[in-house]
DNA sequence: GTGCTTTCGATACGAGTCGTAGCGTAACGG
DNA sequence: CCGTTACGCTACGACTCGTATCGAAAGCAC
């Protein structure tokens, strides 16, 4: 969202914040039926009941608009504390998963992401939004798994930055891929595996 | 391309191939100056030299256009023999990045795949274009390594091609993921540190 | 050459979307 | 009660879309 700086402006009729949500779960449902393209920011308005410009007036256009209401979706992401960090991947890379199964996430992330490439403020806007987010989740295992001593410790900052990052790219990027490029659905025994590989490596394969 | 069926039409005056590879370079050459959202068909014809009808006989809409432009940019794409497989990894991973990093390929690519979502006779396309054609490179690698006797064989030739799609979606999902979400470079180290990851694994980490 | 067939360039068209402007009304705070 | 801001509504010019139409051009069979 775009709060008005931190010093709100206190005088004048207030925002309606049931706008901002009926605006969101809105975009959200026309993210299911219409997919990015065929999405306008007309019929948005009409779906929540709400003049066109009111939307225009709170979100720049439907780069930011999409990118909030989809970003709505990862809120729910958390890590589960399962005891061991096979089934902390697994786990997590489930939750991903199921987001991204839903259509309005499936249609509107990559779009976002796509648009995203050419604007600079678009790019950290997703950074912000939905990107850092995911990104904790990988530095809580990591440190949960460094304290159970299943994982070494990193003395050099630097070094733990790059690594928590490939980690992150690795998942994020491996549940993104197989779910919208390939296709395929993210199964738990695709789950585990994937866990097994990125644990062990690709050289140490041990028929589960 | 869409290639008349197989009996392809004798008679009549036959169409321009001048005109498709004109075509295709001003649908590049327009992604990088526009990017997807603002690129319009129009611009396109007229860039190429070509009437706008020229362009619609050939191809259904932008969606499959922009496909076809941005698969050629992975023609390239070659397993290069360089001995070892943590090396082949390196050089396929760089390859791919310094395509993905071209701005044609960044802005064009995802938005293709949002697309695909919602359109299965696209994501068909996409498939046969570009995915499978990138799929080829890890059996072949794969293959060189067991010949060479750096991972083991699979008898199982269900297992074995659940192992290619998973190693294909981590590869090629990281890759993806790194460049047009976290928009980070791969570069030369990156892609060392991400190939000795993806073989000796997450747990097995010796400092290079 | 002479036809036949299909493509090509050019132009025009209705439909739909865009983002903004104007205006009167509604909802707050001092 | 009054100033300020948000809101709903309508209308607008500019643009893109995908299609239709037309005469001209290019190849192939004969």
């Amino acid at each position: 969202m775009q709060s008005r700086s931190s010093a709100a402006r206190a005088t004048g009729r207030p925002r309606s914040a049931a706008a901002d949500a009926a605006i969101l779960e809105a975009t959200r449902a026309a993210l299911v039926e219409l997919g990015w393209s065929r999405l306008t920011l007309g019929d948005v308005a009409m779906r929540a009941g709400v003049a066109k410009t009111t939307l225009y007036r709170r979100w720049a256009g439907k780069n930011e608009l999409v990118v909030d209401a989809v970003a709505e979706l990862f809120d729910e992401l958390e890590l589960p504390d399962s005891g061991s960090l096979a089934a902390d991947i697994e786990g997590v890379v489930l939750q991903f998963a199921a987001i991204l199964d839903r259509p309005e996430a499936k249609s509107g992330l990559m779009a976002v992401v796509a648009e995203a490439t050419r604007d600079e403020a678009l790019r950290e806007r997703v950074r912000a939004s939905i990107v850092d987010r995911q990104k904790r989740l990988v530095l809580e295992g990591r440190a949960r798994a460094q304290a159970r001593g299943e994982l070494p410790v990193e003395d050099d900052p630097a070094a733990a930055a790059a690594t928590v990052d490939l980690i992150f790219d690795m998942v994020a990027g491996a549940v993104v891929h197989r779910t919208l490029v390939s296709a395929e659905p993210v199964t738990e025994d695709w789950a585990r595996r994937f866990a097994q590989m990125l644990l062990q490596g690709l050289t140490n394969t041990s028929p589960a």
